[in-house]
DNA sequence: CTGAAAGCGCTTACAG
DNA sequence: CTGAAAGCGCTTACAG
């Protein structure tokens, strides 16, 4: 069971001829110890070569250092990008990040946020939608936890997004502004993060306008480049149909330019199309896309830090929830 | 420093009147325990909300139950799928996978393999390129490994691949197929995983079809876009300037078409192009790339299979190099 | 079918 | 500046 004994404390104690104390001592700093014998035990580790059991240190810490990252869909390019924000922000602090992906279905992230429990994380980062059940998991199990993008089941935590109704509200301004009339969009689930903030940015926008509430035309994806394809062959169904799309991502807005285009419609000409988040995939496509761009590593390293901030000040700290600034980056879509 | 005291093992025992012998056993299912002691000590579990302690058992078991996976650039759409399926094939299982990005540095490879050790994980799934240092230490700590790409120096571990040379060849096949000569290439680094597999089936290929070894082209790019750019303007330099490059990757072969757009050269007509991986943004680009598909998803899977088989079988097990078969994409840049 | 007790490898009050 | 010993929450031979 133990094929490669890595020595313990206890038997670098007994080839330093001091005790199990210590060594602890010289390995925490937690109390002095005179030079002589703290050199004497570092070298002693040094030869054994001595690595402290992290087990048996999280158990008398009731401490992980891990952090879960449970996100929707890794396969969408914003989120390694926000992966790797995490993790630079942890790692320096001596943690260390637990993958979930796939949480795009319910079970899996009940999953996750069971098993990230059950692992005892000391924190989660949650970019993905949570059913009730595991919303209340995580308030009773008192773990710290950023969520990414604004949800207000969970708004008793930190959190970090993007500005979501006023983002969608610059890119509807945009298509409003280049005097479109008919602008449709094809939005996120509604019931989750930050699809139903898009949402409400989109319809403010048309109203603030003066825009005909029987113009506003909403088809709703599931943030894929298939569903956003579904959505946009839906909305083109509808006569009149609209001369301008905004998408709530860039991924469904991928799909949109298909879908218009497997009509031989053409953009920007007969028909206007924004995304959100400028994934690399947006500067690639033809034409490339005009697109609301979050800056998801930032994002990331932002969830980090809030999530340091929280273990280091206990319950205490004041609940955060911070706005990413966003940008619009004009291409050939619109 | 435990604020939401769970209930121990302990707790549940006094609560049921058992010892912690028999709530252990009924736990593990290790030794028989009687109909009544068992329902009576789950129904007391699940009224006090009883969860065992992982790091306890961790320690007592020496098992982690963790595997982590160390990727060169998560933000390579490659790596993502290849961690879904990881995720995937090790979770039924009861594992856990830890994340270790940017491993493009030979310094956080390093780190990570150190940290991934001090973590004690079960596994860990290599995706990246490794220094002599973290190679022994790999060694020593006789860790479960999997490295994904075959690796000479780590030739006594399992591997996942694809047929690095084949897949070249293949690639460099169709372009000599359609009647090129002037074929260059876009190797990885060469002293790294698979680029110096693909390079030798480019020189292999080229050789086989008895093209003058002065027509032989290499530039080396980093694996990113970018570096695919740079490598390509070099090419073109030259003169005469090759019409056909074979990229190791679509990241690069991107990049490539990037540069050559740059010139006035439009492919395939000027310049044909093919690149590996079939990354989303193969089909997404103008003109859309011709590629040589590797399932990354599958490769993740495989390499957690081959985890788990010699975490059940251990050291005993006969060492395994996997090959996974490839494909040829064609699109529109050839 | 069930328990008492030692052990996993650390940390930390308590005592000197 | 240093140690002996209890404790963290499990598992598991040993005994009955």
């Amino acid at each position: 069971m133990h094929p490669r004994q890595s020595p313990t404390i206890d038997a670098v104690a007994r080839a330093a001829g001091v005790s199990k104390t210590t060594v602890s001592h010289v390995l925490s700093r937690k109390r002095p110890v005179s030079q002589t014998t703290r050199n004497n035990v570092l070298t002693v580790m040094a030869e054994m070569g001595f690595e402290p059991n992290y087990f048996a240190q999280a158990l008398s810490a009731d401490r992980s250092f891990a952090i879960a990252l449970i996100v929707q869909d890794l396969t969408n390019p914003y989120y390694p990008l926000l992966g790797r924000g995490l993790e630079r922000a942890v790692a320096e602090a001596g943690y260390v990040v637990m993958l979930f992906d796939g949480a795009a279905q319910a079970e899996a992230t009940e999953m996750a946020v069971r098993v990230a429990l059950q692992r005892r994380v000391d924190g989660i980062v949650l970019a993905a939608t949570v059913s009730e059940v595991s919303a209340a998991e995580l308030r009773r199990a008192g773990v710290a936890l950023a969520v990414v993008g604004s949800n207000p089941t969970l708004a008793e935590f930190d959190s970090v997004s993007a500005d979501d109704e006023r983002l969608a509200a610059d890119a509807v301004g945009l298509l409003l502004g280049a005097g479109h009339r008919r602008v449709a969009t094809i939005a996120g689930p509604a019931n989750a993060n930050p699809g139903g903030r898009r949402l409400r940015g989109y319809r403010e926008a048309l109203r603030a306008a003066g825009v005909s509430p029987e113009l506003v035309m909403v088809a709703t994806g599931d943030w894929t480049r298939e569903g956003g394809e579904a959505a946009m062959a839906s909305l083109l169904d509808r006569s009149p149909r609209p001369t301008a799309v905004f998408c709530a991502n860039d991924l469904m807005a991928i799909g949109a330019l298909d879908a218009a285009l497997a009509r031989g419609l053409r953009a920007p000409d007969d028909l206007a199309i924004v995304g959100v988040d400028d994934i690399d995939a947006a500067g690639l496509v033809r034409p490339s896309l005009t697109t609301v761009r979050i800056p998801s590593l930032e994002i990331g390293r932002t969830a980090g830090a809030l999530l340091l901030n929280r273990l280091a000040h206990g319950g205490g700290a004041a609940v955060r929830h911070v706005l990413i600034q966003h940008s619009l980056v004009i291409r050939q879509s619109t």
